[in-house]
DNA sequence: TGGAAACATAGACGAACATCGATGCAGGTG
DNA sequence: CACCTGCATCGATGTTCGTCTATGTTTCCA
């Protein structure tokens, strides 16, 4: 049994990368779209991951290690590594396996796309 | 004793309504800012309230009163009052009482403003 | 081959949250 | 005045979430 956190890759969330999704305004929100849309909001909705997806886009070379992480968030090593989890779940992150180090990214447009689905103009 | 859900009006958040505000992917978050955002996305990332503000938004002179969106959300009214409470609270929604009713509208630019925090482009 | 380093996973625990039924409150109406 | 309607608030409850410690897994190096 895996507890999976964010199944957004299975359920085809509402924001699909790469092509702009409908504002929330301009069209009625259905259920399941709702519900997608939600669950990617939550995991934007929290200080840590806010705060990892800066210090990675601002760190060198786009691309950050847990060890790099750690210790400015002021978290557990393990409650870094959950943290980043919910956010490649999420498609927000990519995570590259180099040696004893794993190397995340931010996916380009993850955030533009949520970002069109909530302005209005 | 009032239990405040979301005191965002009071610790003035990062996204100010009707200024840009730079993207986290700009320029490093601090642990403030990223808390005042958190708090606000968190008020977003819920399907009934975003459905909610699909349906303000849809409505008949862009406000609806909760008689109109009990029934079509499928929740209990004092569950509907609550989530609109939230998005009063975390500065997406006006309250304006007509009488017996209470209608609710959009705030302009505060769905904008948080898009912009999180646009890259 | 053994050990150390970096990271992920498991389990536990307290806090926060979404929802409900019951109740209180204000505003219109007979 | 009494009553009804629309809405907010209260208290309770089951669930989800963030965080930790402890442990497992993988990779590199002596």
């Amino acid at each position: 049994m895996t507890t999976v956190e964010l199944p957004i890759r299975s359920t085809s969330a509402a924001c699909c990368v790469g092509e702009a999704c409908s504002p929330i305004t301009r069209e009625p929100l259905g259920s399941g779209g709702a519900t997608a849309l939600a669950t990617v909001l939550k995991a934007l909705a929290d200080p840590a991951r806010l705060r990892l997806l800066s210090m990675v886009a601002a760190h060198d070379g786009g691309e950050a290690c847990v060890c790099d992480l750690t210790e400015p968030l002021g978290l557990s090593q393990p409650t870094v590594s959950h943290h980043l989890k919910v956010l490649v779940d999420a498609g927000f992150l990519t995570r590259s396996r180099r040696g004893t180090w794993a190397y995340y990214a931010l996916v380009p447009g993850a955030l533009d796309a949520v970002a069109g689905t909530l302005a209005t103009v």
